[in-house]
DNA sequence: ACCCGCATGTAAGTCGTTACATGATTCT
DNA sequence: AGAATCATGTAACGACTTACATGCGGGT
């Protein structure tokens, strides 16, 4: 099974859900660093009712259209419990930002550090609203959030990651900002302070 | 032209390259936030000196094959400029780990707990393969570094983002590891001490 | 003799995005 | 009447990976 089927998997594994939900769903919590769109959804639904992962029945509504509601079976959840702790192949991030980055030697120092500084506003949002969710967690699901057989802990640790990673990022962005800011205007010059990173 | 084609213009805005020493950086520096096999570069290669952004000549070698050696002309500069100061899409990580991460209620922690520790390592020795390149080019290139029209301050600048992130990873996954390891053994056992992450 | 590094390509297949397609119901 | 949300699908296309394909020269 590919990792959407996985990822599908990880959400039937806290509550039924539709095709429609769970595509609502993969751009939130899970979509931070899974994302799907619905043409992806429903044929992957599809192959893991036929693998016997997933079972559905249809829910009549007045007022909507009907619906199919996805259950995880056993086999599902098994599936789902073995792949968790086998080791995932490597990962190389792409991030087209850091491409820029690589080539910011050729372009105007201001413009690009316009650039760098909208970035940084970006990540400064996102991580404002992982903060949010942060602060909402442990108010609300104090005790859960550090039970590690709770999904309150597991949703808890991956917004963690993203915390640390709009952080870094956003942190990063400004560093680059700076360096090009202090030295536009004036050819080849260098720093006399600005020690960092240690 | 698509980011492929921008990666390979930053490579080649530096020095002329064949499609093999491109193979090769596209492991490399570039390569750890954009990387590409040579199925993909050779054809690109095509496309761009098709749209007049690279030039190529034969050279001939004895004891090696023959190779082309690829140039970038005087609009593939002007494109890749450009292209470096527009804002990119916005980047949505695909991560494996942290979706294994929202499932991890689910597994025995002890067993997760060796999967974190064990990608808290790979990370930690990454982060020391860029340390050691960090070292390495303020002892050798202190003056370029700092100079922002420098190819040398471009690839500080993206090494910078690769030693945040790894940083980032290394932290969260001993978090993820420790966590598991404090709640493992007694059932919904709660931490009376661990204030942390503030 | 065989494998490795250099060197350049093509083909098949997978995964994901964008676009196409349809239809109900509620809100303005 | 028209837009927005709910709801489910398929088709076409693009990007990337894996595998196929070839050939020279040097080291073991």
């Amino acid at each position: 099974m590919k990792t959407l089927g996985y990822a599908i998997l990880s959400l039937l594994a806290q509550e039924a859900l539709s095709g429609y939900d769970l595509t609502q769903r993969m751009k939130g919590r899970v979509g931070n660093f899974w994302s799907a769109r619905h043409s992806q959804i429903y044929p992957e639904l599809a192959r893991l009712e036929d693998g016997g992962y997933v079972t559905h029945r249809v829910v009549e509504q007045r007022e909507r259209p009907d619906k199919k509601v996805y259950e995880i079976t056993e086999g599902g959840l098994e599936a789902l419990k073995d792949w968790v702790t086998q080791p995932p192949p490597p990962n190389v991030p792409r991030d087209e930002l850091v491409l820029k980055a690589y080539s910011v030697w050729l372009a105007d120092p201001e413009k690009a550090a316009q650039l760098f500084r909208e970035e940084a506003l970006r990540h400064e949002e996102q991580l404002a609203r992982y903060e949010e969710t942060r602060a909402w967690m442990e108010r609300e699901q104090g005790e859960n959030v550090r039970s590690v057989d709770s999904p309150w802990f597991a949703g808890y640790a991956s917004l963690r990651r993203g915390l640390i990673y709009e952080r870094g990022y956003e942190e990063w962005c400004r560093w680059v900002a700076d360096q090009l800011e202090k030295g536009a205007g004036s050819k080849g010059e260098q720093a006399d302070e600005g020690r960092d990173f240690d």
